[in-house]
DNA sequence: AAATAAATTTAAAATGATTCTAATTCTTAA
DNA sequence: TTAAGAATTAGAATCATTTTAAATTTATTT
């Protein structure tokens, strides 16, 4: 690992929020400001090939990178915010129900998360 | 609705397969060969917006359209096409689990399928 | 039916996230 | 200590999609 992947990697695990390319790019630029935007793609590709993390890809939204543990996503259709869940039992299901060689799988609730909706509410 | 809508929103609903932008562009050229790809993206999003169709992307892949109904996709990581699935009882499960307003939800399961299963296989 | 407004289509340029290329710098091993 | 291999940089290229402004079609009002 070079040390801009380390980084790379600390500053996306290190993270509670699901950092896109740019935001990981300005955490970086702080401590090494000569970094580039390619060194990011690059390094966030190098990870992710070797699933030491995950891509979450949201219509017209910029790629975020995350942890690999299993999980869920909740995403808000007001805000964009990305929010972890675990739905019990779910792969198994799932793998039990294809037919093919189950490899992941990628789900996504859209709703609109409760901060948005409170904020709906007290602007009627 | 218009001609091209009309004429699109045909095609998508039509079409067993899972069709990007261009492919409907491609069908739609046979009868009108003055369309052009704007109208196609024009119409789609108005479709798209209308909640008419349905838009699936994944990963390094142009937006695929298909029909509204719910229902969940398999998508195969070697040929990268697309199949429908039905998971039961899905919605009200994770309905029950969210806080906030439950929308819908968008699942994918990365798999390779039986033919590239197969593939593979008869190549060893 | 003519005139006006509104919506749709077209053509071409713009966008924006991401990838690629080639040159440069850094690291490792012989 | 030089050669080979990676990683980084800068900037151009890519590609799906959106935007713009002009042209055309459709609908509405007088």
């Amino acid at each position: 690992m070079t040390k801009y992947e380390e980084e790379i990697y600390h500053i996306i695990t290190a993270s509670a929020e699901h950092l896109a390319v740019e935001q990981i790019y300005d955490i970086l630029k702080k401590k090494y400001p000569k970094v580039v935007m390619a060194t990011v793609y690059n390094n966030v590709n190098k990870l992710w090939k070797a699933r030491l993390i995950r891509k979450i890809s949201v219509e017209n939204m910029p790629d975020r990178y995350d942890r690999t543990v299993q999980h869920d996503h909740l995403v808000c259709q007001r805000c964009g915010r990305l929010r972890d869940i675990v739905f019990e039992d779910l792969t198994d299901s799932l793998h039990r129900q294809i037919g093919g060689e189950f490899l992941s799988y990628d789900l996504k609730v859209l709703y609109i998360c409760p901060d948005c909706k409170k904020r709906e509410k007290d602007h009627q």
